[in-house]
DNA sequence: CTGAAAGCGCTTACAG
DNA sequence: CTGAAAGCGCTTACAG
């Protein structure tokens, strides 16, 4: 069996209850009581048992992270920091998959997944604020991107609309007028879609540049349907000189299918994504993007996350916190 | 507080354990008393203590992933297959990041990460088989990839050799002679690069093709490295016709760096891959690469590692699973 | 087929 | 500053 506290309070001829004041940093213990424990703790090679633990403190030292699929890019890079920026306080990351379905974003709301982990944070792509509310419980959540913009949830995101007006104002500067936007309904306003399609059209504005929603072709955020949605474009026979993807994924297939037909990137057609994946930089013409602060945007969910479970974050009403953002101008849109 | 077993109990009329039965499909209940058991739970809305459990039981239902990044692509998608399958067994999957660092790895075969999981899934790319077996206690674990092959270790893995020497023959029968390969060291046979190049240099002899160490480049698997290796290899003036990364990553970011340079690919330079990942479909031009059975692979080290846990599988010794590949010829080395 | 009791390894009031 | 005791919510022999 493994070694317990008991063993150690023998060994070191002390009292259980003073294993546990040293392995909890309590202050006052006397210097020499404190060293003894160590050394029996280390002569055993005793192992805090965190399973017992977390039954008798109601702490489980886990973070949870609910995400609709983790081999999306985005989220593969964004898990990847979010482990780390915990691991350096403590925690473990325990991530679940959603798939984009609404009875998965909220099961994790509540059963084994939110028992097992100290808060959550939440990335919903279908599941609406009152749904939430009323499943949330008392855990702290953390909400990530922009599908729930509520004073009663916390939230930590990009700064979408002025990130996208930054990089649409940068494709009007290069002299593009017909700039096609792929991943949006052309009257989408909330939500991450929604968000960066409003940059565009406050860029577009600007510009005193009228909105043409035939510009605008909504498509799931991969990277075949980024092409397909081009293709579809090109088939109607829509005039475009630029593409303004909404994520690099979907940029990145509306760049194949243009390259396939023959379309010349960015002679013809300039092309733009958000996320600046490694994969952009090394697509060919390699990909002009958003930067989101994504260690900006790790380290403030977890500290947030943290503050709200240590009871630290006084305030009452969700914190909003927005991250900010580096355009990179590359070959696809010079 | 949370309604417990206690509570059901009571308004079943049964005792505790009756309640425990029920939970844990014990067969001979009278069917009247579990229906009573299930109403009340129903009615209380009771979910079971996942800690209580693993305390009392030993058992977390919780997989260990160790993997260097999960941002990369492989990983990621690895993870993703992998916390599905698992998920079809009632398992999670922690995941934790080694970095590549011997510390890390060692550090997740005991401590708190062995602790909250039954079993672990181990891509190991620094430490050796003796340092895992000296550490790796009586839980079960499973290898994932070729750097630890040892009659000790059950391992899951895909036919690297085979899969290599396809890809290689198809470049040979393209015509292509001096094929350079990226990722590995010249002299290098063990581990997933070794393998691979091992089955390049088989391909090579087949077509009675001497093997050209100057061809062969070491690099990290990264997209970067892959370019850097790839502009060493035209900088010192060596020559070739194709180039072999010995994963997507590798590939692609040679890809990149060749058509920067000038090189038209596939004309000047065939490039290919191995992974098949998504990313490399939408390439420009799309990659021809190896699609190692992902499904099989995470469906395989599942349930190996499940059969370990639950003492089904009878074998001592390490068990070796080798998944198919498929070779996907795409525009990049047609 | 079901019950009463012990115990997994901790933390946490409560004393002193 | 430290000890003895209770208890977190389960599962598991042991009875009956």
């Amino acid at each position: 069996m493994a070694v317990t506290m008991n063993d150690v309070a023998r060994a070191a001829g002390v009292s259980l209850k003073t294993v546990s004041n040293v392995l909890n940093d309590y202050e006052f213990i006397r210097p020499a009581t404190k060293q003894r424990v160590q050394d029996a703790i280390a002569e055993l090679g005793y192992e805090a048992n965190l399973t017992a633990r977390s039954l008798r403190s109601g702490k489980t030292s886990m973070l949870g992270l609910v995400l609709s699929d983790l081999s999306a890019p985005y989220y593969a890079e964004l898990a990847s920091r979010l482990m780390k920026a915990a691991a350096r306080h403590g925690y473990r990351v325990l991530v679940e998959q959603s798939d984009a379905e609404a009875a998965a974003e909220l099961g994790a709301l509540h059963g084994t997944f939110r028992q097992l982990t100290d808060g959550l944070l939440f990335t919903p792509l279908v599941v609406d604020a009152e749904a939430i509310a009323a499943r949330a419980g008392r855990k702290p959540l953390v909400m990530l991107g922009e599908h729930i913009v509520d004073p009663r949830f916390d939230l930590v995101t990009v700064k979408n609309r002025e990130a996208a007006a930054a990089l649409t104002g940068h494709l009007l500067a290069g002299g593009r007028r017909r700039i096609a936007v792929i991943g949006a309904d052309p009257g989408e306003s909330a939500g991450t879609g929604g968000l960066r399609l409003d940059g565009y059209r406050t860029a577009l504005a600007a510009a005193v540049i009228p909105y043409d929603p035939a510009l605008v072709a909504p498509a799931q955020w991969r990277r075949d349907t980024g092409a397909a949605a081009v293709a579809g474009l090109l088939d109607k026979g829509v005039e475009f000189d630029a593409v303004f993807g909404l994520n690099d994924v979907l940029a990145l297939g509306a760049m194949h299918e243009l390259q396939v037909r023959g379309v010349k990137v960015p002679q013809d057609v300039a092309v733009a994504g958000f996320d600046d994946l490694d994969e952009g930089r090394f697509a060919s013409p390699s990909l002009t993007t958003i930067a989101p602060g994504m260690d900006e945007i790790a380290e403030r969910s977890i500290g947030l996350l943290l503050d709200r479970i240590a009871g630290r974050e006084p305030s009452v009403q969700g914190v909003h916190v927005e991250a900010g953002f580096e355009l990179k101008i590359r070959e696809s849109a010079p």
